[in-house]
DNA sequence: AATTGTTTCAAACAGTCGTTTGACTTATCA
DNA sequence: TGATAAGTCAAACGACTGTTTGAAACAATT
């Protein structure tokens, strides 16, 4: 009656296949752009199959949110241990490329999740509470540590973002990243070399601010621009002396 | 006949009207979301208004995006100067900062450039060539100068990304960030704030990697993650909801 | 006043979209 | 075997999309 096995082999199966193919083309062109048929075509189902497994659009785009999150963070871990703060660090960055620059993920994970950063739906709540916050909970560990005890909660927050933004670059501004510099493909080796880039430039940024003590008087600070609406367009730029 | 004054404020009028009406629902929704009705609504012009003046929907946008970007340039242009590299890093980072994150800018220009470099539309090669490309030079001076004579094209690559993606990801992860920590605003003190911290770290980033000689083996290798599949913990499957 | 070229406009066109419908097939159990 | 329910399907619905059209309004010249 209910729950025979032949059933619910046929309801999982193309409930499968649909979010395996939705997968697919909410990565590929975004979730207001994707059609049903489309995806319901790649699945090999039929048009109302979508509305039937899963309410409606909105509610197949949650499923494949969640599901995407779940399988990048069962595949690529941050590894836990009792290892020194500078190590935690590089494995959390390391396993954050990887979920969202690794060949097998970037396709699908990497590019929905760019996508809802940028252009959130109503699943970003759910998201945030269930994988990001923890991440981020983590993170703030790691450079509490680093930076030291008494340490400004907000400098951590400041430092958390410092690491979180060079690792998401890759991701946000690839279209960009192409094409100023076709040629440098994101494969395991260059994986490997943007880890070890970016584990180094975080953990000297992090020592050099836990170095200058509060944050508020770090660094040197710039020379103020504002206010400089200037007539238009600016003559000559840039004056690049050579060493 | 040809050019008379009259003739030409109107036609100025509607398009730049156009233009401004566009800019808002394009930041808004994006390109591909927006409706040249809701345009031409909020412009106060007619439906074919668009297809007169720009030829279809792809050129308006096209338009808007040339225009915002030599807007935000002019408004707040990188300072020029024989200052020394740190300053001019600053001085980048500030009216980078200022062009994507301003309120005045922020609503328009970066949301826009957001959508663009994570949903490339055709506009996206011109943009690069005539905006982001001069950026990424400039940059590319600065920090070669940071890490000396010496250093490995490739590792001033890397840094010029470091500091580009700490800039962005507040204007790429805006509404994760609002959700992750509610209440930090992004007002003028709050941008002065994020100036000092992404300088402060970014030099003693590059400035650490300078220390370590060969980028090669800077900072300590993260330890490997990778090959850890687990078997995929998706175990109940739901039951389809029917109204 | 008639003519010219430019700009606006309501209306319509041709598609595509998400979703629903009702019939049809298949599998289960009394 | 017949009753019951689950799942699938082609077809259609209503709404919305970008774009086009031909007429009208407009200002300047002839």
């Amino acid at each position: 009656m209910r729950t025979a096995a032949s059933k619910n082999a046929n309801h999982a199966a193309t409930r499968g296949a649909l979010l395996h193919a939705a997968a697919d083309v909410f990565a590929e062109v975004g979730f207001r752009s994707a059609t049903v048929r489309d995806i319901c075509r790649r699945a090999g189902a039929n048009v109302a199959a979508v509305s039937y497994h899963f309410g409606d659009k909105a509610g197949l785009y949650s499923e494949v949110l969640a599901e995407q999150s779940r399988l990048a963070q069962s595949r690529y871990p941050v590894p836990t241990g009792d290892d020194e703060p500078a190590a935690q660090l590089g494995g959390f960055i390391r396993s954050f490329l990887q979920r969202v620059l690794s060949p097998e993920l970037h396709a699908r994970h990497g590019r929905i999740m760019a996508r809802e950063m940028v252009e959130p739906t109503a699943a970003l709540d759910r998201l945030v509470a269930e994988a990001i916050r923890p991440q981020s909970e983590m993170l703030r560990a790691i450079v509490s540590e680093l930076l030291g005890s008494a340490a400004d909660p907000a400098a951590v927050r400041l430092c958390g973002m410092s690491v979180v933004g060079q690792i998401l670059f890759y991701c946000h501004c690839r279209p960009v990243i192409d094409r100023l510099f076709p040629g440098a493909e994101l494969d395991a080796t260059g994986l490997d070399r943007l880890t070890t880039h970016i584990t180094a430039f975080s953990l000297a940024g992090i020592r050099g601010l836990a170095a200058t003590g509060t944050p508020s008087r770090s660094g040197q600070p710039p020379r103020t621009t504002r206010g400089a609406p200037r007539p238009a367009v600016s003559g000559t730029v840039r004056k690049p002396k050579r060493s």
